[in-house]
DNA sequence: GCCAACGTTGGC
DNA sequence: GCCAACGTTGGC
C-alpha cells in the first residue's frame, strides 16, 4: 500500500507548561493530556512523518514557535488511567480507552516566533483556523499552502514541496 | 485579571 | 433531546 499524502497540523501548548525549547531538549515527546474529542480525532488521523506547527498559546506574544513531526501515530494515553494524574479520566475504560496521544519529534525552532498578530495580518493565511476568533481547538489541521506560508514567514529550515 | 467563546455535564 | 450551569481555553 502506498503511504497517504503528508498532512499538516498545528498543535498548541503553553510554553510555561511545555515549550519548543523543551522539545528541542527532549527530542521526542508523548503529547499527553488532550481531553477534547475533536482534537483527539485529529490526532487519530495523524500519520508518522506529518508535519506540525508548534504553537505557543498564553505566551507573550502567542504564535508559531517552531516545527515538529509526528514520530508515532495515535495510541492510548496512559495518563487517563492514572488516578494521580491531572489528566485522569474516571469514566475511561481500560478495554475501551477514551483518549489517545501521538508522539512528536523536534524538527526546528524558529529564529523568531511568528506571532498570532502576524499570522492574522497575512492575507495569504485567510481561513487558517488558529487566526479565527474564539478558536480554542488545541489540535488543528492546516492546509498545505498555509503551512508553507508560515514556514516562509519564519524563514524556516524545514522545506515542504 | 477579564471575559468571550465554546465544550461538557446533568436535571428534567 | 433541551438547555442552564459550569468549567476551560486563550487572547487581550
Amino acid at each position: 500500500m502506498p503511504k497517504r499524502a503528508m498532512k499538516f497540523w498545528l498543535m498548541k501548548t503553553e510554553p510555561d507548561v511545555y515549550s519548543i525549547e523543551d522539545l528541542e531538549r527532549d527530542g521526542i515527546e508523548p503529547w499527553e493530556g488532550v481531553r477534547n474529542y475533536q482534537a483527539r480525532n485529529f490526532m487519530r488521523e495523524m500519520a508518522e512523518g506529518d508535519l506540525v506547527i508548534f504553537y505557543h498559546s498564553n505566551a507573550k506574544p502567542p504564535g508559531a514557535a517552531g516545527v515538529c513531526r509526528i514520530s508515532r501515530e495515535a495510541y492510548p494515553d496512559d495518563t487517563q488511567f492514572d488516578t494521580k494524574s491531572k489528566y485522569h479520566d474516571p469514566k475511561s475504560k481500560k478495554d475501551d480507552p477514551r483518549w489517545s496521544l501521538v508522539e512528536v519529534a523536534f524538527a526546528e525552532k524558529f529564529a523568531e516566533p511568528v506571532s498570532l498578530q502576524a499570522l492574522k495580518d497575512e492575507p495569504a493565511l485567510e481561513g487558517m483556523l488558529v487566526t479565527q476568533k474564539g478558536s480554542r481547538l488545541s489540535v488543528q489541521p492546516v492546509e498545505r499552502k498555509h503551512f508553507k506560508r508560515v514556514l516562509k514567514m519564519a524563514g524556516a529550515k524545514t522545506k515542504v514541496r
